[in-house]
RNA sequence: GCCUCGAUGGCUCAAUGGAUAGAGCAACAGCCUUCUAAGCUGUGGGUUGCAGGUUCGAGUCCUGCUCGAGGUGCCA
């Protein structure tokens, strides 16, 4: 990448300044290399020597002279300059900028890819929404941020791993349980038998798999032994809420790798083995009949066991925690949460400590919940009153209008679904203006080949145009956005980019005329189309988009 | 009470401690005989909630306050 090059270029530069005596001794500082606001400035600028003319106790102005005039003239670079207050501008030659087409052509779907994962594996966990229903629009965020996270990762060079985690133990499970018995009895007409339980889930769905339960068994789950009846509707309901979750969740173009039981975690004895590991670094503490953990401040108590003997949620996620960074030996552990669960993220600091891992593998990416609105009035979710299914939401404006949607947002703001809205604000949806960037290209390329113009043997240099060399430079900013979201967490820079990318192009498409008399001229143009096509393309899959061909 | 997050143009939002705070929508004025007008160009619109502080430089960091969302369970 052409930025680390010129962090690198100023980096040695200030040492051989430093060496010959031009500046004072001081630790190298952290070298920021930026895009200027305004691109008259330049294409890349550093204010390192702003940051340093307090320790080097010199006029800005001077340092950065100084460094460039150590840093030579690398041929890439058709200028660098200094402006006040200090900054240090570089500008790159028009030759290098049009040979990068080839470079992105060459590279295809792998251009944007960089290599600072180095191939380590990271899990990321995202959804995990208690498998007892649809998913709930709220979900929806949850759901995009993790898959385009997860997709950003392995474009950096991890080894990612996408993870379920079914909550399929518990009090909700058992409430399901419950219900689905009582929806399956009464479709027998046995209502009688198992009564509809006290704050259970109202749903249809649940009357719909009682239905079809009912018709697959028949009568044969109602006399079943005490001990054997619930553990059976858990096993039937969760098969098949599992199998619709994951149906849902592919019309959005998510797939995981994985489905992880909370109950193997007992099953399988790592809760035991956690247990046992608290135990003997004396981490708990037994009182009012429940063993709570010790935590590492006071008053950070929380139970593990309760005083019926059975273990809570917390008692899961360490065992999950264990299983994942030991027992799995992931690097890092990435956990999407909704602001409702933010009680986590002090706790899984905790339980890392506590287990002696290093808190670092342990990333949590919060966001702020979704709120829904129906004609300006607030439409309060939950799981016992008004539920908006995320399938209904797609239904209405599609997939990639919602995946867009959810994911421009800062994972920080707090966002508001006016339903009443939604299709009519879908028909805005900035989704389209990147699309249709994408389609108009496909055209394009119709076009060239019904007139058999051909983009082979181009010569880039012919590309001069203020709009050609504009679109270029944005292309090539696909490796840097994705290290930037990669560092930051923040999937949502995809969306500001895919639009200005496409923005760019619609520029270059009023202003430059593809398809012309000009042959030569007419291949170097199509090469950048091909070029900004692929950049648009890949931006557009990152984000788990489709790339239409027309509109 | 304590903890987390937010407040930026009429609306929805963006913005690596850097240069003149940007987009879209809405409003207004232009541009199709030409590769897709779901497009392009232009105009107006801002004391970045309030008050201090740190810094060469603050929408961004710190303190206090106001308003909003969420959390603070032997629920997950």
């Amino acid at each position: 990448m052409i930025k680390h090059t010129l962090t690198q270029l100023v980096h040695t530069a200030l040492g051989t300044a430093q060496q010959v005596g031009d500046l004072p001794e001081f630790d190298l500082p952290v070298i920021s290399v930026e895009r200027p606001k305004d691109n008259k400035l330049g294409d890349y600028a550093t204010p390192v020597a702003l940051g340093l003319a307090r320790f080097a106790r010199m006029n800005p102005i001077k340092i950065a002279d100084i460094i460039t005039k150590h840093m030579g003239k690398p041929d890439f670079l058709a200028e660098i300059s200094v402006a006040r207050p200090g900054f240090i501008n570089f500008r790159l030659t028009t030759d290098w900028l049009t040979q990068q087409v080839s470079r992105i052509i060459q590279a295809g779907d792998d251009f944007g890819k960089i290599n600072i994962g180095q191939n380590k594996r990271v899990q990321v966990e995202f959804i995990s929404a208690n498998p007892t229903g649809p998913l709930q629009f709220g979900s929806g965020r949850n759901a995009i941020i993790g898959d385009v996270l997860a997709n950003v990762f392995s474009a950096v060079g991890y080894d990612i791993q996408r993870e379920y985690y079914m909550n399929d133990t518990g009090n909700q499970t058992l409430l399901f349980a419950q219900t689905l018995r009582s929806r399956y009895a009464k479709s027998l007409g046995k209502e009688d038998r198992f009564p509809f339980p006290k704050d259970g889930y109202p749903g249809d769905y649940l009357i719909e798999m009682g239905q079809k339960l009912a018709d697959n068994v028949g009568t044969a789950y109602l006399d079943l032994a005490d001990n054997e009846s619930i553990a059976t509707f858990q096993q039937e309901g969760l098969n098949y809420m599992v199998s619709h979750l994951k149906n849902e969740v592919a019309t959005m173009n998510i797939h995981f790798d994985n489905w992880f039981s909370e109950r193997s975690l007992y099953d399988d004895g790592t809760y035991q083995k956690i247990y046992q590991y608290l135990q003997e670094h004396d981490q708990l503490v037994k009182k009012d009949g429940a063993v709570w953990l010790k935590g590492n401040e006071d008053d950070e108590n929380y139970v593990l066991v309760r005083s019926d003997g059975r273990p809570t949620y917390l008692a899961s996620d360490i065992a999950y925690m264990y299983n994942k960074l030991v027992t799995r030996n992931f690097e890092k552990a990435i956990y999407i949460l909704g602001a409702d669960h933010h009680g986590y993220m002090s706790r899984l600091g905790t339980v890392a400590q506590i287990l002696g891992l290093d808190e670092e593998r342990v990333v949590i990416v919060m966001y702020q919940l979704v709120s829904l609105e129906r004609d300006g009035k607030q439409v309060r979710m939950g799981k016992r009153s008004e539920f908006v299914p995320l399938s209904k939401v797609i239904e209405e404006i599609g997939v990639d209008a919602t995946r867009f949607m959810l994911l421009t947002r800062s994972s920080d703001s707090q966002m508001t679904l006016d339903l009443s809205l939604a299709v009519q604000e879908s028909s805005e949806n900035p989704v389209y203006y990147v699309q249709y960037g994408h389609a108009r290209i496909a055209s394009i390329f119709r076009k060239a080949e019904a007139e058999g113009v051909s983009m082979k043997n181009a010569d880039l240099s012919l590309l001069t145009n203020p709009s050609e060399l504009d679109l270029i430079r944005h292309t090539l900013r696909l490796e840097e956005v994705l290290e930037y979201i990669a560092l930051t967490l923040s999937p949502n820079h995809l969306t500001t980019y895919a639009q200005e990318l496409a923005t760019v192009f619609h520029r270059f498409y009023h202003d430059c005329r593809v398809i012309s008399d000009d042959l030569a001229l007419s291949a170097a143009r199509l090469s950048l189309v091909k070029a900004t096509q692929i950049t648009l393309a890949n931006t557009l899959r990152l984000m788990g988009m489709s790339t239409p061909e027309q509109m």
